[in-house]
DNA sequence: TGCAGCATGTAACCTGTTACATGATTAG
DNA sequence: CTAATCATGTAACAGGTTACATGCTGCA
């Protein structure tokens, strides 16, 4: 089920930064503005109606910080509830419009993964991943070679691409698939 | 300037499929079902309007197809002005913002520019866009170095799958401007 | 005759963008 | 004291998602 205005980027984005630290809106905006996080909006009229809408649906909760001023900044935190929703998104099984469509929202999720859920979640989550990656790369080709020779060279380059974008995705997953198989052995 | 209604990726991707060939909404949700132009809605909520604030903005035409049925197909067609404003599109400058956030809508761009612009555009698009993916691999390789040791493991290895796509994205566009160099001195 | 696929559309809802507005704090 | 930066918010607007609604056409 899960509450409503829960599901967008920005809110993944949010609760998995909230996860590491509290912060306050203004916190969250500079991470964005100046971090890797980047393609996640770091205008005030996305974040603060999140915000409001997370504490709403009891997944964080503020607590006002420098009381004596009549503006106080407020810092968040991730509830229980809010743990137990970012555990139950980051669990989620890939699909193939994920990695067509979503593919930043999937690295989002993978990036707040380690030590928030077990190593057998993100073991199983690469896995899907490569695997995914690797099925809609043949596909990408399949449709290569039967196009190829009616597209422009615009086109066909734009589609070579996306092939190799694929390949370069479904690769590091096996990659770092292997990582972390490594550092649960030791 | 250009009419409202007319920037979003969607609107983009039917602009240039209708630069090809003249199509119904039925036919372009076809096109979004089947062929690697994914990631572009194919909801008839998204594509009837889109087509309307299209033709409203007089970038489009559609003609009735069927006469005799109660329920014609519409075949739409880029009008001059529609023509005009998708070369316009086309020819942006390329900004860290694009890099960073919509490659997709940048690649959108490039695959149907083949025959609508001239080759020395397509040519600046892919220095520039070479250009601004380098840097931008640099600040990602940059901000790695620097806060490496505080990420997870989940989180280093996410911002360095964004190097490496970076590194595809720059290496794809420097390649297809080789070859693109070449065919003109041919 | 009835079902799958062709074909077009609307309405409610959600969320991000842009632009604006406001006040507090700190450094020069 | 004043400018920059910290810090929080609202309002209008745009456009996509989901779900629903409708009717036609060809075929088994």
């Amino acid at each position: 089920m899960t509450e409503h205005g829960t599901e967008s980027d920005l809110s993944l984005a949010i609760l998995g930064l909230l996860s590491i630290q509290p912060l306050s809106g203004y916190g969250l905006r500079k991470i964005f503005l100046t971090t890797a996080i980047k393609a996640y909006s770091a205008s005030p009229g996305a974040i603060y109606p999140a915000l409001q809408r997370l504490e709403a649906a009891g997944l964080i909760e503020g607590r006002a910080e420098r009381r004596n001023t009549r503006r106080p900044s407020v810092a968040y935190r991730l509830t229980a509830k809010g743990r137990a929703e970012l555990v139950e998104i980051l669990s989620r099984p890939i699909g193939r419009d994920d990695v067509m469509r979503r593919m930043d929202k999937l690295l989002l999720r993978f990036s707040f993964m380690s030590g928030f859920v077990g190593t057998s979640v993100m073991i199983e989550f690469l896995r899907a991943l490569a695997e995914e990656t690797e099925r809609y790369r043949l596909a990408l080709e399949e449709e290569f070679a039967g196009s190829a020779a009616d597209l422009p060279f615009s086109g066909r380059a734009a589609l070579s691409l996306g092939v190799e974008n694929s390949r370069t995705v479904a690769r590091w997953a096996r990659r770092t698939l292997a990582e972390l198989e490594k550092t649960r052995k030791t």
